[in-house]
DNA sequence: TATGAATGAGTATTCATTCAT
DNA sequence: TATGAATGAATACTCATTCAT
């Protein structure tokens, strides 16, 4: 079925691990991780449900591991952040590199807002949560006025949700995706210039 | 099992629909809709699954049926909205009001909020999806610079997310829900001196 | 909602037992017995499900009702065969009564012929079976030659499709009759002069 | 519990599907189509009702795979009987062939024919309409009176219903069949006859 | 003469997972 | 590196029937 004369199937050879993880993912992040079966997978891949337990173990761990791989640039950003004064060039170089990382992993993020009841039952849930925890910490300064915390956190979201939900807007992506940017890092500044007066 | 002396299961005729509504909206908030059974729904009600069929014709039809007896308010805001012209004090209103809306129907939101995978495959995706629509056709201005058009969305997305996301941040929860509100408004109001500057 | 000014509710008092007779055949004729359920029935009428249940104690006996009070004049005929000399004016009659008498319960034979598995596990499965035997003990000669015992069940089952089956075929369907009843006629006789050589 | 020591499990590997058609098949004949269960299939093959989803995508699915394997002798014949002269030899020769045909299918033939209200809704049902529709185009005469087209449907319908119907006549089975063949030539050729006289 | 509310037993179907080969 | 065959547990949904009112 799969079977070419120019060795398609040889090509295949050795990358089904992470042909299956892409699937997965745009699956996951097309219909949801509930709605989307291992059966429904393996037939994209043109391969058996058993071929998927090979190389995974559960139904969990082909998104665990997508996770572990799409998001290891933003936890080596978070552990960089951690390690710097929280000046708002920090905070501001944060929102950068963030609003950078999450470009290259847009399906990911799209899925994971939009299947948070069921990430969080999911082991990735809790990870995701520290992660976003040690972002705020960088971000938020304890002792800033309320509107000021919120200001920060609406600033995460507003980077999270830039991505898809402003497919309605019309204009040029990438000047859409400039324009996010500019909203995130402007609510940070303002967060840190409420409680920090020059 | 459920019949007591004292006539419970007397009180509990005539709103069993409204006690089905009630667990329904209570279990998809907590665990997503696909994650909760009509099984489960049934025990919590201590009825038999047929019951919920009596009431309701399909699963979706509880989730449709609860959708629409709690947004009737936000319906209307947006109904009022559109009769009115797009001054700044108009859409500061909208906000406000559409803040105490949210509050009435906070576990709904949460629950839109937290499946948006799964919401999107139902009826009330697409119903969800043109009142935000409409809400957003009110405070932005099409013509406004892009960010200012983010800024509204951010907005709208920041009251959204308020009601839970924000439970990890310490503080009275009602000074929590002004602040909340507070940096919504402010963002409303920032867009629309960007496009009408005095 | 079924209440009309002009009184339509009330016409309807008292023969509401012939009204679900008259829906359950048709719907029983078109559908099948097992893909009728109570509630199609009792939509049709108007009415609930717990209403059929005042008027029949089960699906079977609202079967069972229409059965018997359509087929009284096949029994009658089957009662006055009997009684008659096996001469082959009597065969000839018998079939040229029971042509008659399908006729006037077309959708019942439509029914049981195209249900005969269902039928065949109902009570009147039997009495069915019983009366079929008593038809054929009258128009069959035990003695005759195999071929002409096959000739006249040939005969009854030509006037039983003949109803349904011939639809495809095009021609005024009052001669479609005649001709079923003809062909019928014959090979009751072709049979009978088999084994009575003049 | 199905385990035996002689292996029979290991018999059973690799014809689960026909053994699963055979009892589905058996069953659908004497209780019906819609009384069958799967979950009676399944015990009665001692499996789990999932493995017959292995094999077959729907329960329907199992009967039109029943179907297809066991008619396709008849649409060969059909085939067959398009390219031939209509002669009455040729409609006697399909006569003869359809009989010998539905000998080898009697218990699927059985099933169609007590369950034809079932078998209307199916996807067999069609494909079964349009065979008869073939064969029916064979051997009557579009010109011949009705009495002769009539006469050309109960051959028709006498082999179909001879399998079974027949059982309350006494007599060698081998024998019965034979005349019931010569009950449908003869029809047959009567038929011709009419509208061909010498 | 009906209805509103409910039940218990059933149905077809789907899913993640397993394991011998 | 995979597959073929199967399982156990679950799911949404339907049905005939009951009974107090």
């Amino acid at each position: 079925m799969s079977v070419t004369m120019d060795g398609t199937k040889q090509q295949r050879r050795g990358n089904t691990r992470q042909r299956i993880q892409d699937v997965a993912l745009e699956l996951f992040a097309e219909q949801g991780y509930e709605k989307t079966s291992l059966r429904e997978i393996a037939e994209h891949l043109d391969v058996t449900k058993a071929a998927l337990y090979y190389h995974f173990k559960t139904k969990e761990e082909i998104l665990v591991s997508v996770f572990e791989d799409l998001t290891r640039p933003i936890e080596d950003l978070i552990e960089w952040g951690k390690g710097q004064p929280h000046t708002l060039e920090t905070k501001q170089e944060i929102v950068r590199r963030y609003h950078a990382a999450l470009g290259a992993a847009e399906p990911l993020f799209r899925f994971m807002q939009e299947n948070q009841a069921t990430v969080r039952e999911l082991k990735i849930g809790d990870t995701f949560k520290d992660r976003m925890r040690g972002l705020r910490n960088i971000i938020i300064d304890p002792d800033a006025a309320l509107a000021d915390q919120i200001r920060c956190i609406s600033a995460l979201f507003t980077l999270h949700a830039g991505m898809f939900v402003m497919q309605d807007i019309e204009g040029d992506p990438r000047k859409k995706r400039e324009a996010v940017l500019e909203v995130a890092v402007d609510l940070v500044t303002q967060a840190h210039r409420g409680s920090h007066p020059a």
